[in-house]
DNA sequence: CCCACAATACCCACTAGAGGGTATTTTTCG
DNA sequence: CGAAAAATACCCTCTAGTGGGTATTGTGGG
């Protein structure tokens, strides 16, 4: 059995070293590195070969739905598995649909990482239970989006939201980014729509569990 | 040199696993348990001496600012050290108000973990870089709440901010509560000036940090 | 070359929220 | 018991946000 290499890409190194503790019970399974950024993950892929890449949806500065998709692009044959405490559906399809090989909740027992990383390293998908009955469930508030309909945001619509969820009126985004109200109104309701949310309090949410503010 | 005996407080049993392989290194350092919330914590303090809490703020069900309170009243001997990625005033303040004998933030390295503890343990408070700089810049949108003048939210407020945060509209909270609509925007009143925020989207914020949401 | 999409901007109408009060009753706590 | 705090509810005004359109321009991909 051959021996599988792997990054944590974690915000937390701490995090990263628990798992090491845990997978050294594991003889075929060994964590190579630590990666804070979504940045720092590609540099190392560079680099370095990698066999899976254990991925936080919320990393800082370039998140973890962002690497994937940059990951998936430039190394497709690395695995990852996207680890998270977050489970709404929107991130768990967001990182499906942009190639994690399965989505591993952050509360999972020592047990169930071994089994997730096993079953991932042999081709199969894994889904911790909260991710699989976000994902039964469905989106909230409209019917838009069913299944693997995902949309991405633009970035002009991730300035927005960002600006939104800190606090920042319409008027001060429109003077910030010297375009018009109208123009900033138009972006919020495409990011109402695109996110399944019905108000402001729904953005937010959104913006603060990517780690973009 | 006597033994300190540490519970991780901490939604995640890997993140107790790292630290403990971190304080490995500090002989007299000794993580002795991990509770994932704070009733556990609780009833882990009831029936085992512990000499310091590592304490996440973000914890569910009873967060650790309720939990801090409550350690303080009826363990007064027990120090804690808070330990999470927030490092907003309000969190920062709050804990040590509580009685929090430092805050560490959580991208600490182990060096800084291992002196933090070390510190608290010799009866001096310990403040990582973010956190003190946070103290000293202030609140935001008022100057209601200098330096400790610090207000609590009643039971009825955290129930109300939580629907808020959960994008009920105020008609429909009034309905699920049995109050007046008017009511609900009391509410809403004293929480943002409690809060020092300017809208509903300060209040999101507030709310997911604790995890109430 | 055309199509799709992103970004821009405007229309109209309506609702919800923010911000300032005051006031009553009940509960809690010293 | 008496004071303070909490929860309740109303007044008024104004601004900000939601929801439905349409439309233009530029850009990038097939």
């Amino acid at each position: 059995m051959s021996i599988t290499r792997i990054l944590v890409a974690d915000p937390l190194e701490v995090l990263a070293v628990g798992l090491s503790s845990w997978l050294a019970d594991a003889p075929e399974l060994n964590v190579i590195g630590h990666a804070a950024t979504g940045q720092a993950v590609l540099e190392r892929l560079a680099k370095e070969p990698v066999d899976l890449i254990l991925m936080e949806v919320s990393l800082p500065e370039q998140d973890g739905i962002d690497t994937m998709r940059e990951v998936h692009r430039r190394h497709p044959k690395v695995k990852v598995l996207a680890y998270s405490s977050l489970t709404d559906i929107e991130y768990v399809n967001s990182m499906l649909i942009e190639g994690a090989s399965g989505y591993l909740v952050k509360d999972a027992s020592q047990a169930e990482v071994i089994t997730a990383i096993r079953t991932v390293m042999c081709d199969k998908p894994y889904l911790s239970p909260a991710a699989r009955e976000s994902t039964l469930r469905g989106y909230d508030y409209t019917e838009k989006r069913m299944d693997g309909e995902y949309i991405g945001l633009t970035e002009r619509e991730r300035e927005i939201i960002r600006l939104v969820a800190l606090e920042r009126t319409n008027d001060e985004i429109a003077k910030a980014l010297f375009i018009s109200v109208d123009t900033v109104k138009t972006h919020r309701k495409h990011l109402m729509t695109k996110l399944n949310v019905r108000s402001l309090a729904g953005l937010v949410r959104y913006a603060r569990d990517r780690n973009w503010i």
